[in-house]
DNA sequence: CTGAAAGCGCTTACAG
DNA sequence: CTGAAAGCGCTTACAG
C-alpha cells in the first residue's frame, strides 16, 4: 500500500489538541521560555501524539528569519574529487544548523546561471561555487546581496571570498625540483586552457623554467585532455618523439593516470633506458605501487570544502565583515621517486 | 566593500514599479496567460529593473504547491562512490525542476534520524536514503507520508521503493567461476557484517560453495575491514597461513585495494608459485595494470543514483502508484585474468 | 483581462 | 505567563 499523503498537522492542530493557543505552542517549540511547565508538557505530548513537525518554510518567511539553506554549485568533472569536496562542506554547514542545497553545472555557464537563480529563489543564505568562469551572474547585483564563496577557482572581476589550492607555488616547486635533478626536457599534460587551475599550474611550470634559465619547449606542452583516454594518447605522442621528454608534469590526476597507462603500455626499449619521471598534481590511488617514478602534489579536497563553508558561515554569522579574502590551501608532496633521473 | 544585504524586492515592489496589482505580476510570472500583452511587457521590464526573484518559500507555502525539494541522506563511506551516486540523482532531480538537499549520516543512526526530521521540516517532497539500517524513523508514521526510496541497501521491515545492486547474484557467479577454475580454498575479505551489502555479498560467496559441494573454510573469512589499511593487514594474515588461499574474494574496493597492496608487498616466493587470484566487488582505477590477476564486479554508481531518483519522481508525479518495488541493477564483469589458477 | 479579499503556517510585537 | 492581532510573500478562488 502506497503511503497516504495525508495533511500534515500544523501549529493550530497542535494548539487545539493541547487546548492552548498557537502562540503557546510556538513558544514551547522555540525553547519553552515563559510558559507554565504544565503547558510545556502538554504541548510536547500533543506534538508527539500528532507527529507534528514545524514547517521551516513558513517559519523562514517571517522577516529576520533565515532559510537555513546554503546553495552549492559544483562542476562535476569526471573526478571523485568533488564528492570529497561536498562532504567537507556538509560537515561545516550541517554543524552550523543549516542544510546544503546542491547542484551540478557540468562546466556549463548557462547551467550555472540557472542554478544560482534557482538557489536565490529558494532563499539560500549563501553560495559556494566552483565557478565555470562566467562573471556576470556572480556579480553582487545578480546575487542580490547573497554572500558568495568561490572554491578551487577565482573569477576575474568577481570580488568574493575565495579558497584556492596553492597551484602555482606547488607546480613551481616540483618542476624546479625536476630541473635541479637534471631534467632538461619536461613535458606538460594539462586540461583545457580555459580552466583556471590549469592556467595556474602551467604558470608554475613556466616560471620554474624561467627562473632556472631553461628554455621551455612548447612542443612538449599538450593541453585540452579532460579524460584518461585523451591523456594517454597525448602521453603516447610525447613518447613517440625523436627526443622525448625525460620527465612529464601532469596538471591533474586524469592526465597522470593517462600518462601512467601510456608508460605501462610502451616497451622499455622504446621509452628509453631510464624511466620517464612523472609529477602529478592531485593524488591517485595505487600511485606508489606502479614501479614508475612519480611525485604527487596532494591536497585535501575535503578540507577545501570545509574551508569554503567556514568562510561563508563566518560571513553569515557576522564574524567576518572585512574585505573579501583569498586563502590558498597548502599542498603536500608524496615522492615515489619522481624527481630522480 | 562587503556586499550590502539589502532588502529583496517583493511582488508588491514590482507591482508598484509597473503600476499594476500584485495579481497581475503573479499572473505574468506564471506564464502571462490572460494578461494584456502591454502589461506583460511592463511587468517583465520591472522585474528586470528591480532584479526581482520570486520567493519559492512563500510560493510553496500555499496549499497544493510543492517545495521542489528532494532530501538525500548518504552514508559517506570513505569511498569516491557516493560522489557519483549524488551526481546521478542530481541529473534526474534537477531535470524534474526540483532541487537536491543533501546530508551525510556517516553510518550513524542518530544522525540519520535527525537529518530526516530536518528534511521533513523543510517540506521535502520525497527522500532518497542510503540507510544505516535503523528502522523506526523510516516507517510511514515517522515520515508523515513523504515518499521514500532506499538505495544500495534495504531495511528489514521497511516497505519502500528500493534500488539495489545484484550483490548476491554477481558474487555467486564470480565465486562459482573461481571454483570452476579449480580454486578450492577461497578467502573472503569484507566490511562490517552489519552492512547490508556485505551480508549479501557474503551470501553469494557462501551459496557458490554450497552449490558446488565445496566446504567453506571459515578461517579464510575475514570481515570488519573498512579501510585500505585494515584490509591490507587482513590480506597479509591470509597470505601468512601455512595453507594460504589460492584466490580471494573482496567484498568492496577498499578491501580489494588493501589486498593488492598486500600482494605487491609480499615476495613472490612467500606467496607461492602462482599468483593469488582476486575478485573485487566494485571497480578501482588501474586495476588492469597491476600484473595481478583480478576480476572486477563493476556497477555504475551514477546509474544507481539516477534509478533511485527516477523511482521517487515517478511516485511524486503520480506516474507510479503501485506497490513498493525493488529493482536490482545488473553488474558488469571486467576480467583481468582473475579466474585463472 | 484585472484586482480586492482571504489564507497558506508561522512568529513578532503588543496587550493583558 | 498567555493570547488576539497583524503580517511575512505569495496564489487561489471570487467578483467585476
Amino acid at each position: 500500500m502506497a503511503a497516504p499523503t495525508r495533511r500534515q498537522p500544523t501549529i493550530l492542530t497542535v494548539a487545539e489538541h493541547a487546548g492552548v493557543s498557537r502562540m503557546t505552542v510556538s513558544r514551547v517549540l522555540s525553547g519553552g521560555k515563559n510558559v507554565r511547565p504544565e503547558l510545556v508538557e502538554r504541548v510536547h505530548a500533543s506534538v508527539a501524539a500528532l507527529g507534528y513537525r514545524r514547517n521551516e518554510q513558513a517559519r523562514s518567511l517571517r522577516p529576520g528569519q533565515r532559510s537555513g539553506l546554503i546553495g552549492m554549485a559544483i562542476t562535476n568533472v569526471a573526478n571523485p574529487y568533488y564528492g570529497e569536496f561536498v562532504l567537507g562542506a556538509d560537515e561545516v554547514v550541517s554543524g552550523s544548523g543549516r542544510g546544503l542545497l546542491i547542484g551540478s553545472t557540468s562546466e556549463d555557464e548557462d547551467k550555472e546561471r540557472l542554478l544560482i537563480a534557482d538557489f536565490i529563489g529558494r532563499q539560500v543564505e549563501g553560495l559556494i561555487v566552483v565557478p565555470t568562469g562566467a562573471r556576470r551572474h556572480l556579480l553582487p547585483a545578480a546575487l542580490g546581496g547573497v554572500p558568495l564563496v568561490l572554491a578551487s577557482r577565482a573569477v576575474a572581476g568577481v570580488r568574493a571570498d575565495t579558497v584556492l589550492v596553492a597551484d602555482v607555488q606547488a607546480s613551481y616547486d616540483q618542476v624546479s625540483a625536476l630541473i635541479a635533478a637534471g631534467h632538461r626536457r619536461i613535458g606538460f599534460l594539462g586540461t583545457m586552457t580555459s580552466v583556471f587551475t590549469g592556467q595556474r599550474r602551467y604558470e608554475g611550470f613556466r616560471l620554474a623554467h624561467e627562473d632556472a634559465g631553461l628554455e621551455l619547449d612548447e612542443d612538449l606542452v599538450l593541453v585540452g585532455q579532460q579524460d584518461v583516454e585523451s591523456a594517454k594518447a597525448a602521453m603516447e605522442s610525447l613518447l613517440a618523439r625523436e627526443d622525448p621528454p625525460t620527465a612529464v608534469f601532469c596538471a591533474n590526476n586524469r592526465n597522470a593516470i593517462g600518462a601512467v597507462r601510456a608508460l605501462l603500455g610502451t616497451s622499455r626499449r622504446k621509452r628509453g633506458a631510464r624511466p620517464t619521471a612523472l609529477v602529478s598534481f592531485d593524488n591517485f590511488e595505487l600511485a606508489d605501487v606502479l614501479g614508475i617514478p612519480v611525485t604527487i602534489i596532494d591536497h585535501d579536497a575535503r578540507d577545501l570544502g570545509r574551508q569554503a563553508a567556514s568562510m561563508l558561515i563566518a560571513r553569515l554569522d557576522g564574524a567576518d565583515e572585512g574585505l573579501p579574502q583569498t586563502v590558498e590551501l597548502p599542498t603536500r608532496t608524496l615522492d615515489y621517486g619522481g624527481t630522480q633521473i
